[in-house]
DNA sequence: GCCGTTTTCGGCCCGACTGTTTTCAGTCG
């Protein structure tokens, strides 16, 4: 069993033990224990052998490494199936409709004998709700809406999307005098992959308490909003048409830097700094870190200062998952992150010679305008049929455009000569060792077949990284955001195999691709692979999508030194890569 | 159930908003 599914397991016994009303702090570890085992990199079904690798994870104790023994072996712990006998299953879908938390879910249980969706919302609509306490019409109405909703949608929304989402409002709040700033804070700010809401904080003159009442009444009046879910003092929250929920904060300056570090989070992250402020006297909200004793204002207009006052180095929000941050703050031992601009060179696009939008000169400009030094063109081979990729005749006569280009381009930007290649059901490629012998970059990606069993598709991948030309592995987990693969591969396996050959493991900066996760990339560099990171572009406006990749990368603690193309030249990139 | 710069017991993060409430419980982030 994977550290996925047992993480699934201790998060749903958390839920079930909410519902039994248990200790709220056990609840809690159970949580925390869930978050840790999904943080790991190794896989906890090949070191349960050894009980003290499990009691070194933070959060796990003697009880949950015994749990985890428990559930490696059966599936299942005797508490989850003590809680199972009295609950069912289907109550913890409940739990994802909006109003619905635990003690709802138990009363409806203990009350009505109602435990899923569907009796539910007979339920509502029979009027049985009323007849329970705290719970009148306007109950009954939102809920049955948001079973409407979560029937339609209960996905959450890619990271690119939202953050067009969040542009797109900021800019209609800022019409508003008197508002200086707004940031994305939440899971955006962080980094993930996908976002459940979008959180936009929003400072300035007209955002100080005594005016903020008609800044928030400009916000409530957006014309995007579709509806209408609250609005207090100085917040509003709505959603948009596609359900996507924005919470928008009107925040006085003076504490700024406190909100948003509070609503950045992650949730965890907030729990342990605030156990750390406790620690030294001090309590932290969304306004401000307090001196417990005298409620004196510590710090409140800048994150960095609020971190400071709780002896820690400033962590950036890519890091602010729980997972050892803390302790490297503390220590001055957080790595210098990678960042956007270390990024020299993209070894994978494609132009109109197959599926992109532009040409191998537009490309090229397009790249030296965002101050890349050297750049692959990597349009597809015939196997691709959809594509127009090319065969091999076409691939040599692409090569010598190729070098046109890049002898026209006088040096200002080197444009490498590449191919993405695809790799067949055997392992492999659709091209002749002949073409691909004449290419700086070959990158060999999967295109297809995902559905194929795991080994068969590992095996496919290991074989097609032994041909000596193949210089990089493309997106080696076919892995598709939203679209929930599983791990189509075993990318360990992989990682390790490409790691002894040389080939370098790519990071997908698309985040329609998003191919590798932060879990990956470490796992990656622990087993020493060369990572390189790529947009993928098929139209010179993709090429900004690297900043997706690049948090990616943070996110998984990487600096520079760790990926490849932050190399300062052409030249000495091909020096790192697999030898011709 | 976890954890230890007061502790192996006794703590464990914080506030806003909602609905149906005359004082608060539940949910949410």
């Amino acid at each position: 069993m994977d550290n996925i599914s047992i993480a699934r397991v201790l998060e749903e016994t958390a839920s079930l033990l909410e519902i039994d009303a248990a200790d709220p702090f056990r609840i809690r570890s159970y949580r925390r224990a869930a978050e840790a085992v999904e943080q790991q990199t190794a896989q906890l079904a090949s070191l349960a052998d050894d009980p003290k690798q499990l009691l070194a994870i933070a959060g796990i104790g003697k009880g949950m490494a015994a749990n985890i023994v428990d559930i490696l072996s059966t599936g299942s712990t005797p508490l989850r199936d003590e809680l199972l006998k009295k609950y069912r299953p289907s109550m913890l879908e409940l739990l994802r409709l909006p109003g619905m938390g635990p003690k709802t879910v138990a009363l409806i249980w203990s009350a009505l004998n109602v435990c899923d969706i569907d009796a539910l919302e007979e339920a509502a609509k029979a009027g049985h709700l009323n007849k329970l306490p705290r719970m009148g019409e306007k109950f009954t109405t939102k809920l049955l809406k948001g079973i409407e909703d979560y029937r339609k949608n209960s996905s959450r929304f890619r990271i690119d999307q939202a953050r067009e989402h969040a542009e797109r409002i900021s800019a209609l709040i800022r019409e508003f005098p008197g508002i200086d700033e707004i940031t994305p804070a939440g899971s955006l700010r962080r980094g993930r992959e996908t976002v459940g809401d979008l959180d936009l904080l929003v400072t300035g003159p007209a955002c100080e308490p005594d005016v903020v009442a008609a800044a928030v009444e400009h916000v409530a009046s957006l014309p995007l909003i579709d509806k209408l879910l609250a609005r207090g003092q100085n917040k509003v929250s709505f959603t948009l048409r596609n359900n996507l929920q924005v919470d928008v904060r009107l925040l006085p300056r003076a504490s700024y830097g406190a909100a948003l570090q509070y609503f950045t989070g992650s949730k965890m992250h907030n729990v342990a700094l605030r156990q750390r402020a406790i620690k030294r006297g001090m309590t932290l909200n969304e306004y401000a870190l307090l001196r417990v004793e005298d409620n004196s204002i510590v710090a409140a207009a800048t994150e960095e200062l609020i971190y400071r006052a709780l002896d820690l180095d400033y962590i950036p929000p890519e890091l602010r998952e729980n997972s050892g941050e803390l302790d490297a703050a503390a220590n001055h031992a957080l790595p210098e992150l990678i960042t956007l601009t270390d990024i020299r060179g993209d070894l994978h696009m494609h132009t109109v010679e197959t599926d992109g939008a532009h040409t191998i000169r537009e490309m090229a400009e397009a790249a030296l305008s965002r101050g890349l030094q050297y750049i692959a063109i990597t349009d597809h081979s015939k196997n691709l049929a959809m594509t127009n990729g090319m065969d091999d005749r076409r691939a040599i006569a692409h090569i010598q455009r190729i070098r046109e280009i890049d002898t026209e381009m006088r040096g200002s930007i080197r444009v490498l000569a590449g191919i993405e290649v695809d790799i067949l059901a055997e392992g492999e490629l659709d091209l002749s060792d002949d073409t691909l012998a004449q290419m700086d970059i070959v990158v060999a990606s999967v295109h297809s077949r995902f559905d194929q069993p795991v080994e068969q598709m590992t095996d496919r991948i290991l074989r097609a990284i032994e041909n000596p030309y193949v210089r990089i592995l493309g997106h080696p987990t076919g892995r598709k955001v939203l679209k929930r693969d599983p791990y189509a591969v075993h990318i360990e396996t992989i990682l390790k195999r490409a790691s002894e050959l040389g080939v370098a493991v790519e990071h997908n900066a698309s985040p329609a691709r998003a191919d590798l996760n932060d879990l990956h990339l470490r796992l990656a560099k622990q087993h020493g692979c060369r990572i390189v990171v790529n947009t993928d572009a098929h139209s010179t406006t993709e090429l900004d999508q690297i900043r997706y990749g690049i948090t990616q990368l943070r996110r998984a603690w990487l600096t520079a030194a760790d990926i490849l193309n932050t190399q300062p030249s052409a030249e000495a990139l091909l020096a790192q890569l697999r030898p011709r």
